[in-house]
DNA sequence: TCCCCGCCTGAAATCGTTTACATGTTTAGC
DNA sequence: GCTAAACATGTAAACGATTTCAGGCGGGGA
């Protein structure tokens, strides 16, 4: 029972008006009579009328989507965001595209191009976005219908909403200096990643409230991965003197740092503690479960989709200071802490 | 630098041809003169023009998307799939839509009404769609425009891309058969799911060839969900004799499940072996490493991609008995399995 | 009674493509 | 050398909505 598409000129006829009426009962329904807007709803009933998302748009000009920029798809990390702004989306006329920065035939300019052309906004996931690409974001108009969530690109005007990363990292490491950890080491994320910068930055800060010593290689480089925990977990079997506790840029480190260790004989929390960040779903059922901080990733999505929402319909709500809005953090006390082995 | 949009006639006056022939060069390159061909692709390059998707989706007819139903889109496990599905898709010009059919708000009825307006094909990852549901689809001439991945619905004429679910299930009762396990458990997923039946078969299918003893209160229902691995870890704490081994029908159900049996003093795989299902990146570090069956989620997201274009360019490729595509499963060994505890 | 002013509604232009049909120009066949 | 077919291009009509502009109607003030 394939019927043909019921146009907005059925409906007009089903309600004998003219189909201005019809489009304004849909967009402007206060505009009209008591009485033609009944009919005209009636009808719609009636017909089964949906609009055409097509037609609409080209004449409304726009493209009717928003883009979501993924560093990688594939990492679990970003689902709990995604379907945050997912779900603020569905809501409205506008359609969710994702797109992987990161997989092949993503190549850069392409990116630029496909995403403008096709979309009315975009958030972006992926802080990476190399400074041509921001540029050429700039050059063509991306100034109010992009942000960024999550991560986000260094000297950018265009506004964020973060995680307060910063906190994040001091609430770690006063939750192992509160134990009795003094020997603390931390697996950072990549190099160029604001968030490894932020971190970092937190741990630092409050390892220099405390008066304690930074040791340069404790400070272990990594990526986020679960691979780059394991290497880490190498580095530090090596050492002569290890550190009590480890504090990890990402949940998947701290994965691969306990996998590691536990597989060499040590273990967690008795002989070395562990905290994570993220608080990814998987980390209450590790073993040991594991303390971490927890971003709310839904939540964050949520308010960047929203945010963009505002500014593609108009309505400028005013960000707080430096266009970034931030979103707490909390520390997760599970069983990857302890206090360090007696004597330490 | 905001230019406004260059058009195809911008293009056309360029060249100086007409429009029809700029859209020609375009879709059909063979049909024109090389010289002019030439000509319309300098013009193109020097304009900068974009072709305008939302004009031409209207004139052609069609929504330029298609859509992906996602049981539940946090989940990380669909994560790797979408990465497969949407890899396909971005060389083509159609854009990706993802929704959650679990998400508050998506109730049923506009489900339907929703995807089948806006775009053109679908693939649905969940196989938990209400018969009338799918009736619906049926009813609006979804047949050629709609298929499964991962999931499907049972008695549907509708095509599937799956897992070979049978077969999984089956390795992994026969590698606890060859450690030694007699007394093997079954954690399965929720009862109504296609996954959980698939696997359970396997699982009784293996077990009567290896003429192993069925105990009823040994196959533990479950819903794929780390929660669930939990409740399922209790009820064997409570038995009065445990199964050696557990097979779970996720990865998920196996780290909820070894989490507290590890935390009641179980020790996994010494005390007892546990195999899940599917192989997600996280468990080849998990604590022990996750012996379990793999699935190319990628693979056959890509798959049911290639699939969905093939039946909307028209392209109707003959699916093997069934208009079902299987994807090959593999046992992968870790530690998590060894043999039972001697006396057993 | 007449005029003006809101308030609703309708006619028609418009958004940027694609494509059926028309037109003009070669080429091939005899 | 003539006709028909093949080929290359142009003209103009859709696709289905939104929105400007103008007109009809009724009511209130003078």
């Amino acid at each position: 029972m394939v019927d043909k598409p019921v146009r907005i000129q059925d409906v007009a006829r089903a309600a004998r008006v003219s189909t201005a009426t019809v489009s304004r009962a849909l967009s402007t329904p206060d505009k009209l009579s008591e009485e033609t807007r009944k009919a005209v709803f009636e009808a719609i009933r009636l017909t089964g009328y949906r609009v055409n998302q097509a037609a609409r748009n080209l004449r409304m000009q726009r493209a009717g989507a928003v883009l979501i920029l993924v560093p990688n798809l594939s990492n679990p990390f970003f689902s709990q965001i995604l379907a945050g702004i997912s779900g603020v989306f569905m809501e409205t006329d506008y359609s969710v595209l994702i797109a992987d920065t990161r997989a092949r035939g993503a190549d850069d300019t392409r990116l630029v191009d496909y995403s403008l052309a096709r979309v009315d906004g975009i958030i972006s996931l992926d802080g990476g976005l190399r400074p041509e690409i921001m540029a050429e974001f700039a050059d063509r108009g991306a100034g109010d219908r992009m942000l960024f969530a999550c991560e986000w690109v260094q000297d950018t005007p265009l506004p964020s909403v973060r995680s307060d990363n910063v906190t994040g990292a001091r609430l770690a490491i006063q939750h192992l200096y509160d134990l009795g950890h003094r020997n603390i080491a931390h697996v950072t994320g990549p190099e160029d990643n604001v968030l490894t910068h932020a971190r970092r930055t937190g741990m630092l800060e409050q390892r220099a409230r405390l008066g304690l010593p930074v040791q340069e290689d404790w400070i272990i480089r990594g990526d986020f991965s679960l691979d780059s925990g394991r290497d880490a977990a190498r580095r530090i079997l090596e050492m002569a003197h290890r550190p009590t506790a480890v504090f990890c840029a990402s949940d998947q480190v701290a994965f691969g740092l306990i996998s590691t260790l536990t597989a060499a004989g040590v273990r967690v929390p008795e002989d070395l503690s562990v905290v994570g960040f993220d608080d990814i779903e998987l980390s209450e059922y590790y073993v040991p479960a594991l303390t971490t901080i927890r971003q709310f990733r839904r939540t964050l999505g949520a308010r960047a989709a929203r945010l963009l929402l505002d500014r593609l319909t108009g309505a400028r709500p005013d960000l707080p200071d430096g266009d970034v809005l931030m979103v707490d953090v909390e520390l997760v006390v599970r069983d990857s802490t302890a206090p360090p082995p007696s004597g330490r």
